[in-house]
DNA sequence: CGTTAATTTGAAAATTTTCAACGTGCGTGG
DNA sequence: CCACGCACGTTGAAAATTTTCAAATTAACG
C-alpha cells in the first residue's frame, strides 16, 4: 500500500463520532440517530460514498440533501468559464456541506472527495416535514446555519509563511476539535491544491513548506505533516 | 461641505426599499412592515442610527439582534491582539448583519458604519416567538441564514489588478441589484481600507487605482468611482 | 523495473513592498 | 484672512518577495 494512502489515515481513521458532528443535534432532533456507542457506530440516516475525486455534489444541480463528512475529507472548488478551479476551503469529518440548498435550491460549489469519504445524507424534505413537527429542531437548523455565516479570514492573506502556517495550524485546530490527532495528520491536498487555496503558485508553497521542515517548525513528508513548534506569526518575521 | 461626503451619497442616496432588502422576507412574515410605498418608507421595526466610525456592534459583545442596512455602508473587521484591523468585507444597503447571532449567541466581528448609516433592528426574541407562530417565517429565516452561508471566494485573490477590479465589479454589481447605480458610486473606504480588504498595501491600491484610471478603465475622483470601461479578467494580463 | 505524475530546486523576470518625499484639502488658531 | 499642521493620497526608487520557466529528483503504479 503506498505511504500516502497509509498516512491519508492519520486524518481520518474511523468515522467520526456523531457527537462531534456540526450536524449531530439536527439529526438528533431529526429522530436520525437511533443508537450510537463506541463499538458500533450505525446511523439511521442514509450514508453517502464517495470516491477520492469523485464529487458528492457539482454546482448548479438541484439540492436536495445536506451532508455531514463521517469519514474522509472533501474540498469545495469553483470551476471558472476556462475550466481551472479554484479550491475555496477543505473539509474534515464533522463539518456540514451543502447548508446554501435551503436558500438557493441549487449548490453553490463543487465538493470533491480527496480521499475515499463517507458523508451522512439528510434529504431537505425530510428536514423540512420533520421540523414542522419539532420547534427544537427548526431552531437547531437557524444555529446551525447561522454558525455557517461567521464572517471568516480567508486562509491566503499575508506572506506565503503566513498562508501555509495558518492554514496548518488551522487545519490542525480544526482536527483536535474534531477528536483527531491535530499535531499528527497528512494533507488530503497535494500542492497544488494547496497552492490554489492560499493563493499562490505550488513551487512556493513547496519552497515554503521545505523551508518549515528545515527550521523543523514541522515534519513533512510528502503529504503527511507533523507539528513540531510551529506558532503563529501575526506580524513579525 | 467636503467632496467626499457629498459624493458618498452616491453610493446610499436615501434609504433602500424594504423590498430590495435581504431581511424583507423575515420582516414581513414577522409582521414588521405595516405599510411602505414610494412615498413613505416606514418601519415598524426599530430603527438604529450609527454615526460615520461608529460600531454598530463590536466582537464578543452579546448578540440580541438581527440587522439590515437601510443607508449607508458599514465594514466588518477583526480587530487582532496588536490593535491592527482587518477588513473582512463591506456592507451595502439591503444586507444583513449579525446571523451569527444564533448560532453564537455573540457577534464575531465589528461592525463599523463608513458613512452616516441607518439600520433597522429586529430582536432575536422576537424572531423566537414570532417564529413559533409562523412555520413560514422559521423557514425564512433558515432560508435567509442558507444565503448567508455560501462559500465565496475572497477579494484578496491574483494580482493587485485583478483584486481591484475584481472589488469593484463586485460592489457594482451588488449596489445595481439593491437599485443603486453600479456605474457611478463612492467608495466608502479610504486607501489603506481598501488596502487591508484586499490584502495589499496603500501605496499598491492607489497606484493599480491610478492606473485603471490612467488607462479610461474607471474614472476616480478620490472617493467617488465611475466606472467607463472595467471587465473582469479572469486569468490573462 | 520502467514510465508517468508529483515534488523539489535553481535562477532570472516580474511584481509587490518598503521607505521616503511630495501635494492637496481642510480645520485650527493666530 | 492666512499660515500652519494634519490626514490622506500620490509618486519615485530600491529592496524584498513571488512568479515564471526549466531542470532535476522523488514517489506512485502497473
Amino acid at each position: 500500500m503506498p505511504a500516502r494512502q497509509l498516512a491519508a489515515n492519520c486524518a481520518a481513521p474511523g468515522p467520526i463520532a456523531c457527537r462531534s458532528c456540526d450536524l449531530n443535534e439536527v439529526c438528533r432532533l431529526g429522530g436520525l440517530i437511533a443508537f450510537e456507542n463506541a463499538r458500533t457506530r450505525h446511523s439511521t440516516g442514509a450514508l453517502r460514498t464517495v470516491a477520492a475525486g469523485a464529487a458528492l455534489f457539482r454546482t448548479g444541480a438541484p439540492a436536495n440533501s445536506l451532508f455531514a463528512i463521517r469519514q474522509g475529507m472533501l474540498k469545495s472548488v469553483h470551476v471558472n468559464a476556462n475550466g481551472d478551479e479554484r479550491v475555496l476551503a477543505i473539509h474534515i469529518p464533522g463539518d456540514v456541506l451543502g447548508q446554501e440548498a435551503f436558500g438557493l435550491g441549487t449548490y453553490a460549489s463543487d465538493a470533491i472527495a480527496l480521499q475515499p469519504a463517507v458523508c451522512c445524507e439528510v434529504p431537505l424534505p425530510f428536514l423540512g416535514h420533520q421540523s414542522t413537527r419539532s420547534q427544537e429542531l427548526g431552531m437547531a437548523l437557524v444555529r446551525l446555519l447561522s454558525r455557517g455565516s461567521v464572517p471568516q479570514r480567508h486562509p491566503g492573506r499575508g506572506s506565503a509563511r503566513e498562508r501555509v502556517t495558518t492554514f496548518l495550524l488551522d487545519l490542525a485546530q480544526r482536527l483536535e476539535r474534531r477528536g483527531f490527532d491535530g499535531r499528527r495528520f497528512t494533507l488530503g491536498l497535494s500542492r497544488q491544491e494547496l497552492a490554489d487555496l492560499l493563493d499562490t503558485r505550488l513551487e512556493t508553497v513547496s519552497r515554503t513548506v521545505q523551508r518549515l521542515h528545515r527550521e523543523r517548525a514541522i515534519c513533512v513528508n510528502g503529504a503527511s505533516v507533523q507539528m513540531l513548534s510551529l506558532a503563529s506569526e501575526p506580524d513579525s518575521a
